[in-house]
DNA sequence: TTGTATGCGTTATCAT
DNA sequence: ATGATAACGCATACAA
């Protein structure tokens, strides 16, 4: 292993100067600067994370905690979690995963997902910088991300009328949860904008449970109308239970949430509102470590996409 | 912080004999290792990672590399990634998650998936403790772990040759992999143990793709056909074609392979080989483990499981 | 069986 | 602007 003695002793100055060209650059003057850094390159030098953390007393350890039951939500977790890998591995951290509320000592900070309302005050009263995944209650001073779930039904519900679908409805979820009340608000207040009758319908979310709730409505929906799905689950049931009469996108039209996965299983494949994953995880991170470097809180959320696909009209 | 000098000074010992009672206690007579015991208790001390680490030239980073398109599989690596995470915390290890082969200093072992033959050269010359997930070629002296393909293909074609399907089919990938060729073989091995005739076709691993092959041949295909898929996204497609004239399971009987996600999101729910995901994460880890310590190369595949559900005859 | 001295690689502090 | 020294927490080698 190739450390700052080594490379002191080739550019014939101290380790410290070596340590200030690499911490501070500005306290050294120009020629010794590049002789260092000639240096460092000439031997190979890649600063020793371990050694870093011991004297700053870091540890350059973050954890995601995952709390909900993986199965429920799996390919989205997927995608999050090695974009969050990455975006932390660039920035010289490395990423533990857990499923358990449990810091050790070792951990610098917390990305927390998957938490019910009934973790929040366990949450805040840990003393470790963290950051949720997705939107909590603003009487808890958590700072969270997560992606606009108002504004995404809202797209949802805006293409589905503009695409001349008569009737609009929407299958919500049984779960008492903020981004379910975001979502329906979503479609609530765009259906109002347009002086339209909403409707609302709630299921698990299981795709079986939404094929049984449609082909249990199917009697009284009109042709020409359009279905706003919480989830891309709900919509693949949906789907399901309307194809055999195959008239997607013609009689009915229907959206999903979250764009990971399910919506390129479909048949016909789905028009969704799709998560920015890359995003969220550059958003959670850097959010998480101007917690640790400034002490700054700060919630965002990021705006979603429409993709456009098979399951509803082409506008 | 509390550390070592804490606990010594707790118990009225030197550091030198915690340190002892916490890696050898059997050179640490009884009281005295009681007395230390209690002092860690009633301090609570938790030793530090970060300093063993520098200490040992040890990381205790286990770099988990994912090397195929993670779009492909989203849903195994999500459950592969939490199991193997869960484990290595156990050990007090560390997963770091990356997508490119470029293994840092700081990586004291790595866990490489998704890897194509072409990546076997360069893997081999890398020297760092590694273990694959995958069947690999002997001739890299590679270790690995994965589930045993053929097995799995293999109770998969009984199951369906001893629910009375008459003629039983093949759907494999049309991708040259060593557990490709596995899970074909397991199918060929079977139905000539059971002297029948074999029949295979090969798409590509799309649900969409699967269905277009069953929509073209089902003239062709007799009632009572049991199809073995090569996974569970081909099933779906399978599944999705044959729906249509709800023949599952009474006409044709299908069998996927992964256990995964979307076994739970077909309609019919899907019969399928369930890899077992927590016992190759531990598997895994515990291989690597052993090259970290003993330095012992060893290969080992993990029997997966046949779960009957709907879209097969019960027997 | 127990304790002392030393070093892992880095950085902050203080001195020059 | 640059360098010498000590310290972070732990474990190995050696001494007693």
């Amino acid at each position: 292993m190739v450390n700052l003695a080594d490379v002191a002793r080739q550019a014939h100055v101290s380790q410290m100067t070596v340590s200030r060209v690499i911490n501070h650059p500005n306290l050294v003057s120009d020629e010794v600067r590049d002789l260092v850094n000639q240096a460092i390159k000439a031997v190979g030098y890649q600063p020793n994370r371990i050694a870093k953390a011991l004297v700053n007393q870091q540890n350059y350890v973050i954890q995601f905690i995952v709390l909900e039951d993986i199965a429920t939500v799996e390919p989205n977790y997927a995608i999050l979690l090695l974009e969050i890998a990455e975006v932390l591995n660039q920035k010289g951290y490395t990423l533990e995963i857990s499923t358990i509320l449990e810091p050790n000592s070792h951990v610098d900070g917390l990305i927390v997902s998957g938490w019910r309302d009934s973790d929040l005050e366990r949450l805040s009263a840990i003393n470790v910088p963290m950051v949720l995944y997705g939107q909590a209650p603003t009487w808890y001073d958590l700072p969270y991300v997560d992606v606009n779930n108002r504004m995404g039904t809202s797209l949802a519900t805006t293409h589905l009328i503009e695409a001349g679908y008569k009737k609009v409805i929407y299958i919500g979820m049984t779960m008492a949860l903020p981004f379910v009340r975001e979502r329906e608000q979503g479609y609530l207040e765009t259906m109002a904008k347009h002086h339209l009758v909403s409707r609302t319908y709630d299921v698990s979310n299981h795709s079986h449970d939404a094929e049984k709730l449609i082909q249990n409505i199917i009697a009284h929906l009109p042709k020409n109308t359009g279905i706003v799905c919480a989830t891309d689950r709900i919509a693949l049931g949906v789907v399901r239970a309307l194809k055999a009469q195959s008239q997607i996108p013609e009689n009915y039209g229907v959206v999903g949430f979250d764009g990971v996965f399910i919506d390129q299983i479909t048949s016909p494949k789905l028009t969704t509102i799709k998560q920015p994953f890359r995003q969220l995880a550059n958003t959670l991170v850097s959010n998480l470590l101007n917690q640790l470097h400034h002490s700054e809180l700060k919630t965002e959320l990021i705006q979603p996409r429409l993709v456009k696909r098979d399951s509803t009209r082409q506008v």
